[in-house]
DNA sequence: TTCCATGTTCCGCA
DNA sequence: TTGCGGAACATGGA
């Protein structure tokens, strides 16, 4: 699930349920979560503390406490949240579980530990850290800011709007989207863009993803013509009916139309 | 049992 | 420097 759209769903979900609360206690139950910051310093640092707002980009969200400290959260292929009251129990695949003065729980899990939950004092910090590039749906990504980050680049179109150094946001399901509503073969190559594909993908990826997490990065509740719902090998191509081709780039499964999407 | 999976990171090679 | 393929991580679902 969890690239920009979903992360923008867990986000308003948050929004809407585990803020503005203290926190009374953490649980972390699978340390490795944590990737190598002591679940006691963690526990610690958040006891007393109020969840105060969120801040998204790319695939990271961040929450600020009370504490001018800021939860990263960040949810891998597996993650997400679920918030339940005092007499909930604890969701099987738990990782961390936070307890407020209510009663209430907000967890992150995950089946798989790819994600990971830390601390930062500064959200653009950690961002220039971890060296992503600018969110996908920000203000600041404009159609000329876009260009710029294409200029100069061979790679694939498929490998380039996954690479979340380039672009943050988008994975391995949104680009297939993008790449089908933009008419371009994952396969093609950045150099060959003219400015017209440019400015074209440019208004299919903030289409494409403020769509998507307007719904909830659901795929059943998607505008007809979305090739999410039949992403897989085989299927009718959602505007022509000619088979979806399952082929494989950077070691991921991608799907793309042969005939909408030239090439082949 | 085998294969596959929405993410990231590291390695080796071009 | 850029980009690619492959493997690894850990685990469950088909």
């Amino acid at each position: 699930m969890p690239e920009l759209p979903d992360v923008a769903g867990f986000e308003r979900y948050l929004d809407a349920t585990g803020l503005h609360r203290r926190i009374e206690r953490t649980s972390v139950t699978d340390e490795r979560i944590l990737d190598g910051l002591p679940a006691q310093g963690l526990g610690r640092r958040l006891a007393g503390a109020a969840l105060e707002s969120t801040r998204r980009h790319g695939k990271s969200l961040f929450v600020r406490t009370s504490r001018d400290l800021w939860l990263v959260l960040h949810f891998g292929m597996t993650g997400e949240l679920a918030y339940y009251g005092e007499d909930g129990e604890t969701p099987r695949h738990a990782k961390v579980v936070w307890t407020f003065e209510n009663g209430a729980h907000l967890v992150y899990q995950s089946r798989r530990l790819l994600g990971r939950v830390t601390l930062t004092d500064d959200p653009e910090a950690f961002v220039e850290q971890q060296e992503l590039g600018p969110d996908a749906l920000c203000e600041a990504l404009t159609a000329d800011r876009f260009a710029e980050l294409l200029s100069g680049r061979r790679g694939r179109l498929q490998g380039t709007f996954t690479d979340q150094s380039v672009l943050a946001g988008i994975g391995n399901v949104w680009v297939d989207e993008v790449l089908f509503q933009a008419g371009l073969d994952p396969r093609v190559r950045v150099d060959e863009l003219d400015e017209d594909d440019v400015a074209r993908l440019y208004r299919v990826i903030r289409r494409v993803l403020r769509v998507s997490a307007r719904h909830g990065a659901d795929p059943a509740k998607l505008p007809r013509g979305y090739l999410v719902p039949r992403r897989e090998a085989d299927a009718p191509c959602p505007r022509c009916r000619h088979p979806i081709a399952k082929t494989t780039l950077g070691g991921r499964a991608t799907y793309s139309c042969p005939r909408c999407q030239g090439g082949g």
